[in-house]
DNA sequence: ACCTTGACGGTTC
DNA sequence: GGAACCGCCAAGG
C-alpha cells in the first residue's frame, strides 16, 4: 500500500518509541506516563515490552533513549546488580540524574511535557 | 484459537 | 518504606 507498512505492523511499538524519543536529556519518565502520552492509557507493560525490542542502532535514524524510562516508584526496573541495571544507572548519571540507592527523585527529574509542544511533535 | 509472557501500576495490608 | 494481589492487553509461540 504505502511505505508506512512497516510502522503499521506494530503500530503500538512505533508510537511508544517515538514518544520515548521526546524525553529531554537529564529527565526521566515512567512506563505508564509514556503509555498515556502515546495514546495507550493503562498499557505500561506494553511500554516495557516495546523498549525490550528497541532496535540497537536507533529507529527512524534517531536513538531511542530507553534508559530514561523507569517505573512509577522512581526505580530502575532491572534486577539490582544486573548488567542492564548498572548500564542504565550509568547512562542516567552521565546526564546528571541523581540516583539515591536505587531510586530517582521523580519530583526533581520527572519529565513534565508541555502540551502544546507534544501536539506539535506527535502526529498519530 | 488458546496460552503465556512481560524493563508495569494501583490498591491494600 | 515493602510485599502480595490483581487488572491490563498486544505479541509471540
Amino acid at each position: 500500500m504505502n511505505k508506512n507498512v512497516n510502522e503499521l505492523i506494530k503500530p503500538q511499538y512505533a508510537q511508544i518509541w517515538q514518544t520515548v524519543q521526546l524525553i529531554p536529556i537529564g529527565k526521566v519518565a515512567c512506563y505508564g506516563q509514556i503509555a498515556d502520552l502515546a495514546g495507550l492509557p493503562g498499557r505500561a507493560r506494553l511500554v516495557g515490552k516495546a523498549l525490550g525490542k528497541v532496535p540497537a542502532f536507533g529507529w527512524q535514524k534517531k536513538p531511542v533513549p530507553w534508559y530514561r524510562v523507569i517505573n512509577s516508584q522512581g526505580k530502575i526496573s532491572f534486577p539490582l546488580g544486573s548488567e542492564y541495571f548498572e548500564k542504565q544507572k550509568q547512562l542516567l548519571q552521565d546526564e546528571q540524574v541523581v540516583i539515591i540507592g536505587t531510586k530517582v527523585k521523580l519530583r526533581d527529574f520527572q519529565w513534565q511535557p508541555d502540551l502544546a509542544e507534544l501536539l506539535f511533535s506527535l502526529e498519530f
